[in-house]
DNA sequence: AACGCGGGGAT
DNA sequence: ATCCCAGCGTT
């Protein structure tokens, strides 16, 4: 098969078959720069509602600039890998302020920009200016490792060179945002991880994975993330109708996100005499009225299973108390902005609004 | 080159 | 349960 055909087959099929979504109706590169990240990992149907909230929320590149950090954190919460907002917000500045408000317009400029990788800058470059660098996401390894038989590891260097170099001879000099947007939508909607609609594809005559039986087989992923039990003990301080809130700084999980103190052990123990309380914890609960643990809650993350429990301590109206830097008191309304994870956010709201 | 980083939907 | 999603930054 030349590439001709791959190219044009690929383009006459998006031209029929291509879903309407909002961000494919501009060429405004901080839009697609916007989508881009939000789907970043993401499908699409999870991440479309947080591009709207952020284009009526942020309608200019500067509008992003001039936020605070924290809201817009919170207008991620959900999300999940948290250093998108923090990149995004920190290119929305340097863009806004270092470079007079002007979006770089090639490949190479583009790959300068923190959170800017290989992927989104070929997908900027392509959408928004017409360059003709090839995207390669989870939908063209497929596609690519199935319809030309490659069977290199997608996560190895290798592989990585391999299918770069391949995407670059296909893409259309002449269309090449079209034949980005078709590589992917094919992937998304027709060559599907699972059961692929192989009877129904233009390439099913010369498709190799197809001819040698090897569809389930294609792409092949090596990598096997192992997941890492933690064992969550939540104290959810409480005093004159405010809640003590920690701000998460350390080298974990939803960093800048907010969420109770927290104490964590290796086991799963659940009595309040077997765990390691600071002396000013053991202060608190000294004088306070303390609930009994909630149910055990598990949170799953892809590379973390979180068993968590709740502890509420109603500390004495006006209790002095010396707390950690980090953890500090606020009211409701102020909680309701702050930026939690979902543990602690689903949590919040069932406990104090139901 | 390997690892850490969220949350949700499909199977 | 397992996979994987319009990946990137750090080590």
């Amino acid at each position: 098969m030349n590439n001709k055909f791959f190219a044009e087959t690929l383009i006459r099929w998006y031209t029929h078959q291509h879903r309407d979504l909002p961000w494919r109706q501009t060429r405004n590169p901080y839009y697609i720069w916007l989508s881009e990240i939000i789907l970043q990992q993401t499908r699409v149907a999870q991440g479309l509602p947080y591009y709207e909230r952020f284009v009526s929320t942020y309608p200019t590149i500067t509008d992003l600039a001039n936020a605070p950090e924290q809201e817009v954190i919170r207008l991620w919460q959900g999300l999940g890998y948290y250093s998108r907002a923090r990149n995004l917000h920190q290119t929305a500045k340097h863009i806004a302020y270092q470079l007079n408000g002007v979006f770089p317009s090639t490949y190479n400029e583009l790959l300068k920009l923190k959170g800017i990788g290989p992927y989104t800058a070929a997908a900027i470059a392509s959408f928004a200016f017409d360059e003709a660098v090839a995207v390669v996401d989870g939908n063209v390894y497929r596609v690519l490792a199935r319809v030309f038989g490659v069977d290199l590891d997608i996560a190895s260097s290798q592989g990585q060179k391999k299918f770069a170099q391949l995407a670059a001879e296909l893409i259309s000099i002449e269309q090449p945002a079209l034949y980005n947007q078709a590589i992917m939508e094919f992937g998304a909607v027709h060559c599907t991880p699972t059961s692929p609609d192989c009877l129904l594809c233009p390439f099913q005559g010369v498709c190799a994975a197809n001819l040698t039986g090897r569809v389930a087989h294609l792409p092949v992923k090596i990598k096997k993330t192992k997941v890492r039990v933690r064992h969550f003990h939540y104290f959810i301080l409480m005093k004159d109708g405010q809640l003590a809130m920690n701000l998460r700084t350390e080298r974990d999980i939803w960093q800048q996100l907010y969420d109770f103190y927290l104490v964590e052990t290796e086991h799963s123990d659940a009595t309040l005499d077997s765990l390691p309380l600071p002396s000013f914890l053991q202060q608190a609960l000294s004088q306070s009225v303390v609930s009994q643990p909630s149910e055990t809650i598990t949170h799953i993350l892809s590379h973390q299973r979180i068993q968590a429990r709740f502890w509420q301590v109603a500390l004495p109206p006006g209790f002095d108390l010396e707390l950690p830097s980090s953890l500090r008191f606020f009211t409701q309304e102020e909680i309701d902005e702050l930026p939690k994870p979902v543990l602690v956010s689903t949590y919040w709201k069932a406990r104090f609004f139901e």
